[in-house]
DNA sequence: GTATACATACATCCAAGAACGTATGTATAG
DNA sequence: CTATACATACGTTCTTGGATGTATGTATAC
């Protein structure tokens, strides 16, 4: 086998990260040789040297290739023209639930970020990158609450960085458990009531909708 | 040097797992030799061979280690002649976050098991460790959810399943969020303000409260 | 009390394999 | 013809597990 088209050269790139995402997670990022890539890939090791620089290099670029669209699903929500941000930010969260239990590769993807990698100084850029992306997610998701509240569905008192952090909490946490522990809870089924338990949340808890706004009858300290 | 005491056995034996803590820490566990923990510990790798068969049993000695202090204080909250329940698990969670910021040990193991380990088949064994600990400790969790309504301190209508399942989410995804980006908020601060937030929901959000009970005046869905 | 016998707690040394990065070969697309 | 898209071959570096050496602690016999 020799030169290819560059259609054909861009198809080996694509099945290196495919092959990529099955070793890695299978075996972990560290355990995985370049040479266990390839044998998956049906490549040599070459191959691999030629469309990336090292194993890290592959490691970022399933990443990447991962990252994009689901950036994409993001950007319907926070659209100030929207008429009901709060129900297509609903519908944004509960997709990405969903599709992390329907789409194996999506969900490999997860795995290998929360259980087969190794964050370290080494591997600095990448952790960058993975805290970039939750400062992005959190601006996002600032802007569309806010659009949310110029509407009318949140109060006006909700402290804004509170609920950033919350939603962080609230997906990361039910991702993670629920990849732990898939057998758990059936998180296809009940995405939607994790997600409005949550915006519940934003309206009445008084340590995020703001004091005295909503609160219920019974009061809510013990 | 040559034969020590018994305690001074116990003693290396410490310094080995302080010194794993602090290289797996640094490098990663899959990047840290026996070699680097001997030298950091100051001794040789036939030291760490005499006291651990390898370093997956370093790493299992490490948790371990952790894993006691952690689980004796989750018995006090769990005592059924407890007369405020829901006040000493109150209590437990707030220091498990504030033990997390505050103690540079406790931490260190937290962002090692997040970022700094990988879980394989290879692994399975640690895996099925993490995975009994969540068990138990929702276990736990149930019985002293159980008491707390016994007492009337939570509606007799709460979904414990999914009180157990929000507490864990809760949990791992504070710890994990501000593992990454401790700057992001004050978890020593807003310890209180979060475990608050989780038992009033556990009082007034109906997906885990029961349908009909508490419900704020406004009603809850969009 | 002390000599003996053995276990303990390491240090040192060695052989083997794995994985990496690079250098080089080669056939084909452009 | 030349750059491309790989395959192949090679040398080097790490790491591991175990084998071996050794000096001391410790229990027992006498």
């Amino acid at each position: 086998m020799a030169r290819r088209t560059k259609e054909e050269a861009q198809e080996t790139r694509e099945q290196i990260i495919d092959a990529a995402e099955l070793v890695f997670h299978r075996k972990g990022v560290a355990r995985s040789s370049l040479n266990d890539i390839a044998q998956q890939a049906g490549v040599t090791r070459g191959a691999i040297y030629w469309h990336f620089k090292n194993k890290q290099d592959v490691f970022a670029a399933m990443l990447e290739r991962h990252r994009l669209p689901t950036e994409a699903l993001s950007q319907r929500a926070e659209d100030p023209s929207e008429s009901d941000p709060l129900g297509r930010f609903r519908d944004l969260l509960i997709s990405v639930l969903q599709r992390t239990v329907r789409d194996p590769g999506h969900r490999r993807v997860f795995e290998i970020l929360f259980y087969k990698c190794e964050f370290t100084d080494q591997t600095a850029p990448l952790m960058q990158r993975v805290q970039e992306s939750y400062l992005d997610g959190g601006a996002k998701v600032r802007r569309t609450l806010g659009n949310a509240i110029e509407r009318g569905q949140l109060p006006a008192t909700l402290n804004l960085g509170r609920a950033v952090t919350q939603l962080h909490v609230q997906m990361t946490g039910l991702l993670y458990t629920w990849l732990l522990l898939p057998g758990s809870f059936d998180l296809d089924r009940e995405a939607a009531d994790f997600v409005d338990s949550y915006i519940a949340t934003l309206r009445y808890c008084p340590t995020i909708a703001g004091e005295g706004a909503h609160t219920p009858p019974g009061g809510l300290d013990p």
